[in-house]
DNA sequence: CCAACAACTGTGAGCGCTAACAACACCCTT
DNA sequence: AAGGGTGTTGTTAGCGCTCACAGTTGTTGG
């Protein structure tokens, strides 16, 4: 049978409760007293028991982590640096995937409610299925990436006016044909919705009528949707002259089909990505792409949990972080 | 306030037992009364305390999966597959990064003790230091990958076999000087230890005389640590007729550098990797690799916890998973 | 009609921990 | 010498849940 505070009592012939503050370190407790109960501790090989603490103090030193899909490099970045900063500040975190699925994020707010875990950082799709909602009393929540609506705390990068920064910068030696790759039918992501506006605010900085056939469609932001996307258009259409895609990860599958073709980049077709996933460095050619810093969206949304966490009551909290253009081969002529 | 066991009983006019019994549905309760359960549960929107629930019967639900670094591609599509599998099988998944520091290892065991988790998926780098030792009493873990010492459960893929496969395959076409890049000095990880004697045995079979030159040590396993490694001896030795890295990551880097240099693959020098990442197949030229069933990893490993957890006494088991060589362009001649 | 049984529901206790409070020793002030 | 800190430790209680067991009903067969 595993020890207990009782029995680390016992031993060093205190009380559970100093045994307890020995533990946690806010009450005093003398040096005499803390070296016995330590030596108990060790004796006994004591580890405290973290449901009881749990259901005792009514918080659990837990919290989640949501996203879409861990194995794309983008989620998996990001979950890299949350885990990180979280376990610097020492919470644990536990991870769930939503799968653009509404009903895993209700579970999930469930699960924050059971008292399992003390808040919840989510990337949501598509919001206005998600179980965020105005009205319903909400775990500590913090959204990341674009959203629409403003319902809780949230850290996000500015994608329309990375969008358009990224147009202009493939439009700067003079291309004028630049086709975007992963647009949207309908009600889209936030993401493609903000990136198309971008994209087309750029259009009108730089005086070039918008051509529907410039943007190609692809609902799924993978590798492979878009590169079915990308030869099903290129088998109908010209090629354009710069290729802005929504993602690397759509820009790593897109380059795989236009060397396929033969065709030469930047020369031929410029092509540029967003989100500077590591992998985005080493594709041939290397990828242009919109960068910003994933650790500080890390910090910046365990910063606005734990605030959060304290105090439930304060306004609402947004925090944009900067980006850059970072050129690269694939765009550099 | 929340709601509790109580207050769900008050409301439905009955016992806390008996609203318990129907959350958990052992016991049979009546059709009538169960109605009248759930009714108030509904009503007073009930939650029940995961905490208290983890108090009284001594597990939690919760699995720990520890990975060396999440944000790398092959960890992220494992965490991906045992976060899908956990989740159909209703355990929740806490996960947490080792980046190869054996106290991070330590610390997850602490917790095991501390009934926060039931049990833990642990893929270790250097076992030498390794927080899993023999004869200190272990949660219920399952180890995945290659590991010398067999000291739990365990998941692998023969990786010298793999590796002794993936050599004989590029030598294929009369390829002669064929290199490889991942190798460690002194002690490695085990992974390097198998793949390294494979790529050795398989230069047996060929009759092929060790060249201690085309060996190339990168301790790191990452697309840049490969690509500094690879330009590095490239200024220094001539162009091996094959390159077989012991990771795609690292493959990735490399053709990054190869094709800077303006080389093409496969004609001047094939390449190969490990492991079939996803950015493996888009990867310019695509990337002959070893490839494996990822979620078969993943349903293994729970499968051998799930076990563990319900009878600690029986037989380390020990599960060898199938591989395969997959050509791509990258080693197509 | 009653015993015997099944099917269901209630009672009491306690999992391990820590908050609030009480108690005590000890020192310093007045 | 009494009063009032100050610092440390003990006592009591209960967080919300479910187990073992006891109690209650309904159902069947003799």
């Amino acid at each position: 049978m595993r020890a207990t505070v009782k029995d680390v009592a016992r031993r060093a012939g205190v009380s559970p409760k100093t045994v307890s503050n020995v533990m946690n370190g806010i009450i005093p407790v003398s040096g005499a007293t803390r070296t016995k109960v330590e030596q108990a501790i060790l004796e006994l090989d004591y580890v405290p028991n973290l449901s009881a603490r749990g259901l005792r103090n009514g918080r659990s030193g837990v919290i989640a982590l949501a996203l879409p899909d861990l194995g794309t490099p983008y989620s998996a970045e990001i979950a890299h640096h949350i885990v990180e900063v979280a376990h610097e500040q020492g919470w644990i975190v536990q991870i769930e995937e939503t799968g653009s699925d509404p009903k895993r994020e209700r579970e999930l707010m469930v699960r924050a409610r059971s008292n399992l875990i003390d808040g919840l950082i989510l990337n949501p799709v598509v919001l206005d299925e998600s179980a965020v909602r105005v009205g319903v009393a909400l775990p500590p929540v913090v959204l990341l990436g674009e959203v629409t609506q403003s319902l809780a705390d949230r850290v996000f990068v500015d994608s329309a006016a990375a969008a358009r920064d990224m147009t202009l910068a493939l439009a700067q030696p003079g291309r004028r044909r630049i086709a975007v790759l992963g647009t949207t039918q309908g009600r889209g992501s936030a993401a493609a919705i903000q990136r198309t506006q971008g994209y087309e605010e750029a259009l009108v900085i730089l005086g070039i009528e918008r051509d529907e056939s410039l943007l190609i469609p692809c609902e799924k932001w993978t590798p492979q949707t878009a590169a079915d996307a990308l030869t099903a258009y290129l088998g109908s259409h010209p090629l354009p002259e710069a290729l802005f895609c929504f993602t690397d990860s759509m820009a790593i599958g897109a380059l795989s089909v236009l060397w396929k073709r033969g065709l030469r980049i930047p020369e031929d077709i410029a092509v540029a990505g967003f989100d500077d996933i590591a992998d985005g460095r080493y594709a041939v050619p290397s990828l242009t792409t919109v960068s910003f810093d994933k650790r500080a969206i890390a910090s910046e949304a365990l910063r606005l949990l734990t605030e959060r966490m304290a105090d439930r009551g304060h306004e609402q909290r947004v925090v944009s972080l900067h980006y850059s253009i970072v050129e690269r081969d694939s765009s550099r002529s």
